[in-house]
RNA sequence: GCCUUGGUGGCGGAAUUGGUAGACGCGCUGGAUUCAAAAUCCAGUGUCUUCGGACGUGUGGGUUCGAUUCCCACCCAAGGUACCA
């Protein structure tokens, strides 16, 4: 045997076992089997240009971890992997370089592969899925055409196929319909819809069917040429690339989410995921309770008479959603959001003018203007007034920008004493302010307590709670039929169109301009090329740009534009899918991913059912698993999949974080009054001299005498070149440096000549260095002149340059410390700093978990046998089984780090007894193998099995090896450990209690004095009181 | 502001029903080995200390024989959300 395979060479071993796993499909997952099946899924990728740093594939490990323990607990394990493929990033380098998406894609895919395959990951690759593929896409064009097939009936709580409506339609119109449905349905009759064109049912239809096209308010980015939905804009600008975003009115593709709004909510009862990430859905969704109230419009023309008002009405009503109907009688003035309709039609001509500047002045601001100044009271009376529903007393009409016309009906009845908005409104301007809570003071703010409520100053709701006179004003508003009790939610339609090229097409052409669907068998509609991937001149999307993208009707396929003719040959759709189209069903198509018929077996998704563990990231809380939640809901309505959650159980595996590096650095400065001149003089200084420094910038005397004397001498020489300076006082100014690339550091420290060599850091490698005694001028250094850098903790991210690639760390370390240490670092779910340096200590533990087998890579089969097989000590008995019980019960608690500590505790005890024994080492290379699986495979195979350990029986934990015959009792007094003692473990209390009364060091503790009390736990602690 | 999660040595972290706080690893200190370095091995390493001990899990209270763990109030950090009627 060589010599080399003596030691633990992981660059072989690695190469070897992940051939061996590919070549033997060791991780193909059956659809027949009579094992117990697990589902085990990461969040699949998107493939970005920048490849993998060790924070992505946190998760990945997490969840290879589980699957191979589950493989070795005797389960069917699918554990498969793809690629989210459509996306911005891939289009906009398309913009910038001519180069096909496709191809961008295609690249950067088989870098993640490359990567992902040197990780050691147990994927079943012949179930990659990407959702560029038409192959794939074609069923995210097959759920887009059932969910505009279909209705949400909410008599029956589910969806149905649109047939079921229209029959209903036929045979009694939408008067009893109970449905999800556009605000603006009107009602008809049977005999109406009979007679409607057949133009006129398909625009019905629209307002009805779970995808539909309607004008809509959306968030317009002009900057990407796009629409973003909700949740791709933070703070008001887009999330990439953070350009501002406009309201605009646009016609689009929306998908009915809100139909399920109730059953989104309720489900979380039923799944195992994250607290945080219930919650952010839960608030996203935004239930409220409450009521729908109508105030009548009063005839307004009257008004400047000087009169009484006049009670004639208006046709108009203002109806309201309110989650405080029990303040009714506190209502003092209304306020519209600005885009309300009714708006332009109640102002009064006296305050038209005035109102119509703040309507446009409202249009003109940004949404992030309109968030950012939320101190500021504005808003602008109508001149009408409402009648209070019960009073009849007037009330005025305003309107104010802090009335959202995208939430609830875009009007409030504002109760000033009773909400800090309209507290703060009425306030300024001048409103009365009511108050009918009993015994509350509101000169200062209004009250908002539910609990404590009592109702005054309120006719019939007089003394009653906020229960009470909640369930009793409803009651009285349906009694004269001007409200009802309601449950609104923020949720709203999700826009569902992108004007981008990029994405999944619609199966989508217009006939007469009304939406007709391609054909199921003709399916799918392939991504037209394109010449250009920006919008047309005429501002369509890029598919615009594609010269043979028609239908034709009669031949099914796609001809050139030409051909349109409207008869046979009608426009294609030019948008194309949002980002989340292609996640939201994806996990479902690896069940079946090669299927051509269907989006799956039945036999697949009956036997599979749903993914048992889900691991991925939390900043998908309400994108992804929110949308992804509404198709498998609409999927089981429609009886395509068995359950109406998809993931049982789900994890957000925490960030790790990386480890910026920078410099403290003190610049030189001529000042004169405003005016400060660089004088290209920078020092670098350590961190504790920067904190030192009292000033941050000031004149230079201020600085300690080193720094002073050189930045004199300096700034001196600069003067001696640079005339035109009299006058300017010598100055400093102290700052952070630019961050530091992270793989420019060593040991915490940097030569600073070698930033020279790097374009962004070449003014730092011309700077000098104080090192706290002196400072060592630039032209004396030498390359190994280095200086300290300090370390913050921010986002991994390339724009960061602190960026820790996990191709180095293999190379140098392999893919099983790689493993082992990502779960080493901490608790999954927490975020962590990455610190590549604490990786000796598991890289050390594979060398000693390898030294642990060398006397089977004995040449000499007589001796190697001899000490193998010899007899467990009970000493390793106990370790090895203490070692599987904490596994096991680390992994079924995802506690990983944890079970690699108990690793470390397990081989340095055997290595202490001198453990050869194979009936230890064996069961423990299962045990390390989900974790180290190349190491395990590689031992596996030196113990003689020709098989791959890969479903190799975990080992059965037996509590006999366990049992003590002692147990070390810590005696503690007052609560505080003082000494052990040993006893049998079977001792009982009164005689453990005697002994340690009797013992000396008792007596010495208690120096005389008599224990008041005396607690005996047996097998735990004594503890004795004084 | 609201919701959520967290706060333990120089650092990452452990302590599974309230029962020996700091496991395991990094780092650091000393030693062995080496021409030297790397690697490896051994010992030590919470703080203070008059070397007897005392203190110690963000802060202040409480419950308990006993609290990192349970309760109350507060402070800080991270993430989510935000004129939501």
């Amino acid at each position: 045997m060589k010599v080399i395979s003596m030691n633990y060479n992981f660059r072989e071993i690695e190469a070897k076992w992940q051939k061996y796993w590919a070549e033997h499909e060791t991780f193909k997952a059956s659809n027949h089997s009579d094992k117990p099946k697990f589902y085990a899924l990461s969040m699949f990728p998107y493939p970005s240009g920048a490849g993998l740093h060790v924070g992505h594939p946190l998760g990945y490990i997490a969840t290879d971890i589980y699957s191979r323990y589950k493989r070795h607990k005797g389960f069917n394990v699918l554990h498969p992997m793809g690629y989210d493929s459509f996306g911005l990033p891939a289009e906009q380098y398309a913009i910038q370089t001519g180069q096909h998406p496709a191809i961008t894609t295609e690249n950067n895919i088989k870098r993640y592969r490359e990567q992902l395959d040197q990780l050691g990951f147990s994927f079943d690759w012949s179930r990659e899925v990407r959702t560029s593929n038409p192959q794939y896409y074609k069923w995210t064009q097959w759920i887009f055409i059932q969910l505009f097939h279909s209705w949400y009936n909410k008599t029956s709580d589910k969806a149905e196929n649109i047939e079921t409506l229209v029959s209903v339609f036929e045979k009694e119109g939408n008067a009893n319909v109970q449905a999800a449905c556009d605000d603006d349905t009107p009602t008809f009759s049977a005999s109406e819809w009979n007679h409607f064109s057949a133009k006129e049912k398909q625009e019905i239809l629209l307002k009805y069917r779970l995808t539909y096209l309607a004008d809509t308010e959306v968030n317009w980015c002009p900057a990407l040429g796009t629409v973003l939905a909700n949740d791709e804009i933070v703070n008001g600008v887009s999330e990439r690339g953070g350009h501002p975003v406009i309201r605009k009115k646009m016609t689009q593709w929306s998908m009915r989410i809100t139909a399920y709004a109730q059953r989104l909510l309720d489900g979380l009862d039923n799944i195992d995921w994250p607290q945080p990430l219930k919650d952010s859905q839960t608030n996203w969704i935004g239930r409220s309770e409450g009521a729908s109230v109508k105030f009548k419009v009063l005839n307004v023309e009257l008004e400047d008479e000087n009169s009484k008002f006049k009670t004639q009405n208006l046709p108009f009503e203002i109806e309201v959603f309110t989650t405080r109907p029990d303040t009714i009688f506190g209502v003092s003035f209304m306020t519209l959001a600005p885009e309300h309709e009714l708006v332009a039609k109640i102002t009064t001509p006296a305050q038209k003018a005035e109102v119509e500047a703040y309507v446009e002045a409202t249009a003109k601001r940004s949404e992030r203007d309109r968030m950012a100044d939320v101190k500021t009271v504005s808003g602008v009376f109508t001149g009408a007034y409402a009648e209070h529903p019960f009073t009849k007393e007037p009330i005025p009409i305003w309107i104010g920008d802090y009335v959202l016309a995208s939430y609830g009906t875009g009007a409030v009845m504002a109760v000033p004493c009773g909400d800090q908005r309209d507290y703060d409104f009425a306030k300024h301007y001048n409103i009365d302010i009511p108050n009918i809570f009993e015994g509350v003071d509101i000169s200062e703010e209004a009250f908002a307590d539910k609990a404590t409520t009592i109702i005054a100053n309120s006719d019939f709701l007089n003394g009653l709670s906020y229960k009470e006179a909640t369930k009793k004003a409803i009651a009285e508003l349906e009694k004269i039929g001007q409200g009802k009790g309601k449950v609104n939610y923020r949720l709203r339609d999700a826009v569902f169109s992108r004007q981008r090229y990029w994405g999944e097409p619609f199966p989508v052409y217009y006939v007469d301009g009304m939406p007709q669907m391609i054909d199921l068998e003709h399916l799918p509609l392939e991504l037209p090329e394109v010449e250009k991937y920006l919008p047309t001149e005429t501002g369509e999307p890029p598919l615009g740009n594609a010269t043979h993208w028609a239908w034709d009707r009669l031949k099914a396929e796609v001809v050139s534009n030409d051909l349109i003719d409207n008869v046979n040959v009608f426009p294609l759709e030019l948008n194309t899918m949002p980002g989340w189209a292609g996640s939201s069903q994806y996990f479902n198509r690896y069940m079946d991913p090669r299927n051509n018929e269907a989006i799956f077996s039945k036999e697949a998704i009956d036997y599979w059912q749903d993914v048992d563990l889900y691991i991925g990231g939390s900043e998908h809380a309400t994108g992804h698993l929110l949308y992804s939640r509404f198709w498998q809901k609409f999927m089981f309505d429609m009886g395509y999949v068995p359950k109406d959650e998809y993931a049982k159980k789900l994890i957000n595996q925490g960030m790790i974080t990386g480890e910026s590096a920078f410099f403290n650095i003190i610049e030189g400065r001529l000042k004169k009054g405003d005016e400060e001149v660089s004088t290209f003089c920078q020092i670098i200084i350590s961190k504790g001299t920067y904190d030192g420094l009292t000033l941050k910038k000031g004149t230079i005397n201020k600085l300690p005498k080193p720094l002073f004397d050189f930045l004199n001498e300096r700034i001196d020489i600069y003067l001696d070149f640079n005339k035109g300076y009299e006058g300017y006082t010598k100055s400093y100014i102290a700052f952070k440096s630019t961050n530091i690339d992270v793989n420019l550091v060593d040991k915490e420290q940097v030569s600073i000549l070698r930033l020279l060599e790097n374009e962004r850091l070449k003014v730092i490698g011309n700077a000098h260095y104080f090192d706290g005694e002196e400072v060592v001028p630039n032209e004396k250094m030498t390359e190994e002149t280095r200086a300290n850098v300090f370390r913050e903790i921010e986002k991994m991210s390339k724009s960061k340059y602190n960026v820790v690639n996990p191709d180095a760390i293999c190379e140098e370390y392999g893919a099983d410390s790689l493993r082992l240490y990502e779960m080493f670092l901490g608790p999954l779910e927490q975020s962590k700093p990455w610190n590549t340096a604490g990786i000796t200590g598991v890289s050390s533990f594979l060398k000693k978990l390898w030294k642990l087998y060398m006397p089977f890579f004995d040449s000499d089969a007589e001796r190697s046998r001899s000490v193998t097989e010899a007899e467990p000590t009970a000493d390793n008995l106990k370790t090895l089984h203490k070692t599987i019980k904490k596994v096991q019960e680390d992994i079924e608690h995802f506690s990983f780090n944890t079970s690699v500590s108990s690793f470390m505790i397990c081989v340095n005890e055997l290595t202490a007894q001198k453990c050869t024994s194979k009936s230890i080492l064996e069961p423990l290379a299962i045990l390390v193998s989900p974790y180290a699986p190349h190491i395990a495979e590689e031992l596996w195979e030196r113990l003689g099995h020709t098989e791959s350990i890969a479903e190799a029986p975990f080992p059965k934990f037996e509590e006999k090896y366990l049992v003590e015959s002692t147990k070390e009792y810590p005696i503690s007094f007052n609560g505080k450990t003082r000494f052990k003692l040993e006893f049998p473990a079977d001792m009982g209390k009164e005689e453990i209690e005697a002994a340690v009364l009797a013992h000396e060091k008792t007596k010495e503790q208690l120096q005389g004095r008599d224990p008041k009390r005396i607690i005996v736990v047996p097998g735990r602690i004594v503890n004795i009181v004084e």
